[in-house]
DNA sequence: CATTTACTATAACACTCGTTATACTAATCA
DNA sequence: TGATTAGTATAACGAGTGTTATAGTAAATG
């Protein structure tokens, strides 16, 4: 009947916005200052996402993505393996951002776990899932805590050598206690 | 000359500020509803405190007297001992709330350093000090992280097997590393 | 061309926010 | 008693919020 709609528009600004969110957090963006940077108007960002709580939504399922690729990133990674990658990819500065804000949106889905429930029920798992899919429960859920921990630690104090080591003794406890009840260990992390 | 302070009413406000925050959260706290919560009107806080920041910070360094209390209640703990006893007492249901918040100003601490760097600077430091004091300064690093990773999975996933099996296993690979490395170890947690 | 629809621009609405001003009562001291 | 200060109410201000209404432009179909 009429002109077709551009899907191309409404992606251009979620992925916008998606940056937006990165570099500034999520807590308190609101829409015009969001709508300014994205050279656009708040109305025009309803028109497309239909509410700011809608538009939040898409956001974090697209922050979850990119935690997810970094993942995968790890898992390719030639020079290391396992839990080691893993850390390398997670704990590398580039990612600072990024992880801030998941350690952000964590922090708010506690409070308003509806609110939050896609980012916090898959988040985990994801991990869980891809890059520790090797592991038994119990050992990805610890590795994954200990990641988690560390990385929280880092993020706030800043204190990058204190912090590697402290990674380095987690693996090397892996290793040892693997040595102790497998005859032939891989040389590497458990995986 | 006149009437003279009375510093009970402002502690008074103080005590059941920090209990309806730890109730509620911060993030969204606003001066209108506290004071509703607390019978009485947002001029009288703001006449208290000076400023809503004022009271933020108020509040938090009775949070982390809190978190610095409970870090005693752990050393004080007469069936378990070391990482262990930190664990029960920190995962423990009534805790939950208290643990909710730290996380949520984690995650704010992590985009405004500066407007809780009291809250963020001290905290992680009152635990090397005081519950971590034994050991050296990686092993302790390593220990807060799995157990503040642990707990967050813990508080999002509410998955309580799992997650004590993995900090069951945790002490497992401290405590075979330990027999490994000394030859007479003591039977509990490294301390 | 006329119509329909997608997108954009401007203005405004109702609401909440932190904060301030003002008036009032209560208690202490000269 | 009068003066001074502490504490408590009530109202209001300016700013910012998400959202809606309205009008205008752009692009496609009949």
């Amino acid at each position: 009947m009429a002109r077709p709609p551009e899907p191309e528009r409404r992606l251009e600004l979620l992925d916008a916005a998606v940056d937006y969110v990165v570099a500034h957090g999520i807590a308190d963006m609101s829409l015009r200052p969001l709508a300014v940077a994205l050279g656009t108007q708040a109305p025009v960002l309803l028109h497309h996402f239909g509410s700011k709580e809608q538009l939040v939504v898409e956001i974090l399922d697209r922050v979850r993505d990119r935690l997810r690729a970094l993942g995968r990133e790890a898992e390719s990674d030639q020079y290391r393996s396992g839990l080691g990658a893993v850390w390398a990819w997670v704990s590398h500065p580039d990612q600072g951002q990024l992880m801030r804000l998941f350690f952000e949106v964590y922090g708010l889905a506690l409070r308003h776990p509806n609110r939050y429930s896609n980012f916090l029920g898959h988040t985990v798992h994801d991990w869980l899932d891809e890059p520790m899919a090797a592991v038994d429960d119990i050992s990805a859920t610890l590795a994954i805590a200990t990641v988690t921990g560390l990385l929280l630690d880092l993020l706030t104090t800043n204190d990058r050598a204190r912090i590697d080591n402290a990674m380095e003794r987690f693996l090397i406890l892996l290793r040892s206690h693997a040595d102790q009840t497998t005859p032939a260990p891989e040389p590497s992390t458990p995986r």
